[in-house]
DNA sequence: CTGTTAGCGCTTTCAA
DNA sequence: TTGAAAGCGCTAACAG
């Protein structure tokens, strides 16, 4: 059977309410008590009942992740990052990735604190005090969220290919998304910029393309808008006898920058967002001031750019 | 403030056991007055306290699922696709992907029935009933896993291969992993086979080996280790001039067939995996009978394979 | 069919 | 410094 407060006070001859006190580390109760009680729990096994205590306090220290989309690297860095450094604060995190409805009743069940919706959607928890949107477009612009940051990078990296003298780009995007060549279109100094889109599904016709395109001009730079593209560009570039970077620099955006890419890569770092974060959740929680930390776009340059 | 049975049983002047009677729509109840009461839920925004309900019956319908591998897209694809297909059965999925510690907390706060172990460490939880390792090499032999099915997958593909004409094969896996070379040289009926061990974050290399090795002898057969790598292959080959499937057919494992994708793939589907996980599940938990489902291999073969 | 009552394990006054 | 007692919201006998 389980252990509870009950079986330790009858065990250490103690009321009940002392031991709680003791476990919740009282002042309330004297040291010498407070450790007799704590080793003999130790040694009972004693684990709490947490339906017990959010009965009785009404209150929880979980905190929600809603991540419908989890299946996206990106989001399952973070996710996995956001977890961690929760936990590090003191928190319990909760990852629902199922149905809407799902991710609020396991919420509620919890009664968690705050949720934290890592999707671009800005999803809402009607019965949550605090729900927190790091990843969706219209976040209070205190804080470089997501979006801005997305092109704030894209255009820091043309910036440093334009001041190293790369005039024309190519932008190779999926089909569904044009962030990447509308953002460089309008604020970028390159004096050609054109756009090919692919289906990444389809490899035959992506090779084709991009063949067709680099058969015609060698731009300076080729900006990807994923690290999978940049990868492809990358053999089908060699495959074409191009040097790079010397004929031609490549560089793709991702949500997740770290060092271990084999190609050149801008964007941001998932795993600080996530710090940030989880900061952020434990300022609000805590009713503790927040300083907003301005998250920076992140660039690995590596062997693909020339600078 | 929160709406409660109680306060539900004053307005409809009834007990508040009655109330509880109706809300889990026992036979005990009279039709109008269920209705009634329901209806009146409804109406004042009731909403259960699962802490309550789990304290009083000590039981709960919430199923934990640990994955601390989500960044891993096939894992991913499976979680998502066993929340939803749990969530069907009535049941609550709570996914955990931190540390060991954390999940273990929180699947005893929420009284979970049964954790699933979506990774292939035959990681235990000490306190749960019934803890399911679909992925791990040691299940029981009852029925197909993970890992079984993964070789059953690569020797029906060579199997096929050899039966359309195929007689060489080289074998490209990255360098942690050689099984699909050891299970086709143990098992399949290649004349030659050869292994290429490559490391997927450096590009340049990858494309240099896999060049060279072409450039001495083409096989029959490329046959990858993982969806990416095969991509790669294609492009390489493309770029080699190579004529694909009529100089060398492509093919490679991945943990989650799809029809979707732009290269044939052998495997098994983490969605079919998901859907009898749930079954079993569902089967053990209300101590009904069941029928292991034999997970078959799958394939999708499209035009990178010559048959 | 409906109501009464006694807990589930814990926290939290309040009294000793 | 400790203990007694009430109560968090709900379920589950049992009695009516």
């Amino acid at each position: 059977m389980t252990v509870t407060i009950k079986d330790i006070a009858r065990e250490a001859n103690v009321s009940f309410s002392t031991v709680s006190k003791a476990l919740n580390d009282s002042p309330l109760v004297k040291e010498p008590t407070k450790q007799r009680i704590l080793a003999l729990a130790k040694e009972m096994g004693y684990e709490i009942n947490t339906s017990a205590k959010i009965l009785a306090t009404g209150k929880s220290n979980a905190v929600g992740i809603y991540c419908p989309e989890i299946t996206d690297q990106q989001y399952a860095v973070y996710v996995l990052e956001v977890s961690r450094e929760l936990r590090q604060r003191g928190f319990l995190p909760c990852i629902s990735s199922s149905s809407y409805d799902d991710a609020k009743e396991m919420f509620s069940r919890l009664k968690v604190a705050c949720v934290i919706v890592a999707d671009d959607q800005e999803i809402q928890f009607p019965n949550t005090d605090f729900v927190y949107h790091p990843f969706s477009g219209n976040a209070d612009d205190q804080e470089k969220n997501h979006y801005t940051l997305k092109r704030d990078a894209a255009l820091k990296a043309a910036s440093l290919l334009n001041h190293s003298g790369h005039r024309t780009a190519l932008i190779l995007s999926e089909f569904h998304s044009d962030w990447l060549y509308r953002t460089l279109k309008r604020d970028s100094e390159f004096n050609t910029i054109n756009h090919l889109q692919v289906n990444n599904n389809d490899i035959d016709r992506l090779y084709t393309s991009l063949k067709n395109t680099l058969d015609q001009t060698i731009p300076d730079a080729i900006i990807c808008s994923s690290r999978n593209l940049a990868e492809l560009t990358f053999v089908v570039g060699k495959s074409l006898g191009l040097k790079i970077p010397e004929d031609c620099s490549v560089i793709a955006f991702d949500g997740n920058v770290s060092s271990d890419s084999p190609v050149s890569l801008f964007g941001y770092s998932s795993k600080k967002m996530a710090a940030a974060t989880a900061d952020y959740v434990y300022a609000v929680i805590n009713k503790r001031e927040y300083h907003y930390v301005n998250l920076n776009p992140e660039m690995t340059l590596n062997y693909t750019v020339k600078l």
